[in-house]
DNA sequence: CAGTATCCGATGCGATACTG
DNA sequence: CAGTATCGCATCGGATACTG
């Protein structure tokens, strides 16, 4: 009998386990905790997720209280909020992120580096705040890869509080040109290189106006994982 | 292309999932953060996993450098041992079966209700220094259960530091006889009935040694997530 | 956009048997 | 006790197509 879904246990990890370490749930969560809430956004973030399989996940969360449905205030659409019980999960998952990064090693292997994730972060996490009023776009161009995967868009309109990622030139003049491999952009991105360190090399470089090659350290948010350190031991 | 193990994210969150939230994997580094180092032992934890799934998951550990192999000190058997990076998962463990504990409806399902689980728990954490020095037989009755489950012993010879489980009476002359349904005796077990309410309600009864009676509170050790209370919200 | 229904192939894992 | 090797199938989950 494989697999019988459960563990036939009484205990709280065992009980906790059943519902929050399921294949790809505790990316799900992980999505959630920042701040997902509509299908099609949360899906972003687990691409190799099939949409099923998702559709499924959320309702064993909202059937284990983690997770509502409801209607987004303001849109006529419905999205996914985490309750309180999910939200008791913020610091576990944030936890098992911190642990992630300091202990395992065989990050950036070639198979897990993804631009579409990477920039998918990054939007999050840029810090509109240190962004000129007006209208900014900036132009991330990947040099190991090819075609539809080496060039992104980042668009912020004038005044709006929001950044929109494009896939495709969005044809507006661009502002600052972001040039890296995708290993070194991700490298720095998750703290392990730091981005002054990044900029003289030269595995980053900026091309564009002067004012966003210089706060480019304050505009550009990083993962927020980035400020882990290693272990003190030397392993 | 179903299940290719790993998520294919650099993410830390994603990189740990891919090691700590296999399937049986926390439970199992439940039993090696409660102190399990043997293999067998490490099974009696997870007694419904088959041996060959738990030796390969111990080998994933290894490789993840959570665990590492090595001779037991004294014994000339080898056993499993937290490395740094193992004993970081201790307070994520602990965390998660907070949660569950807390969040988690439907423990006490029945299929979940293990007598052979329970008393493995109970046997760990037997308050020994509340216990008369000399030799001291304990044994369990679940009124509910037939044969094979019904009755368990526990065992302390004079002056030992640990506690024996047995299937069989060992022969010796009960000093105190615990009585009770599974479910309630689980249910104090799990903090979620009061000892005396149970003794009180009738419950669980005790028979035998008025010392090993009026000292069952006390050397009866509850779940380590006994103490966790309900959220203040009222759900 | 926001999902659901159906299909079916790969594989995870339990059962069993065997080794030192 | 402490595992490993082999086998078989149930189920997990991706692919595809479809709905409002």
């Amino acid at each position: 009998m494989p697999r019988r879904t459960g563990y036939g246990q009484f205990c709280p990890v065992a009980k906790a386990s059943e519902v929050i370490a399921e294949r790809w749930t505790p990316l799900v969560l992980r999505e959630m905790i920042t701040g997902c809430n509509r299908f099609n956004d949360i899906h972003r973030g687990v691409p190799l997720m099939s949409k099923s399989l998702l559709s499924k996940r959320l309702r064993e969360l909202e059937h284990a209280g983690i997770i509502v449905r409801k209607e987004i205030p303001g849109e006529s659409v419905n999205g996914y909020f985490l309750t309180e019980s999910g939200e008791a999960l913020r610091p576990i998952i944030i936890a098992i992120g911190e642990w992630g990064q300091r202990y395992v090693r065989s990050n950036f292997e070639h198979q897990d580096l993804d631009p579409s994730l990477l920039m998918w972060d990054i939007r999050r996490l840029i810090q509109i705040r240190h962004l000129p009023a007006e209208q900014v776009v900036i132009e991330f161009e990947f040099t190991d890869q090819t075609d539809a995967q080496r060039r992104w868009w980042l668009l912020k309109e004038a005044g709006a509080g929001e950044i929109e990622l494009c896939l495709h030139d969005p044809g507006y003049e661009i502002d600052l040109r972001v040039e890296a491999d995708l290993e070194s952009m991700t490298r720095v991105w998750m703290g392990e290189m730091d981005v002054s360190i990044a900029l003289r090399s030269g595995a980053v470089k900026l091309h564009g106006s002067r004012a966003l090659r210089l706060s480019f350290q304050d505009w550009i948010g990083l993962s927020i994982f980035a400020h882990v350190e290693a272990p003190l031991s030397v392993s």
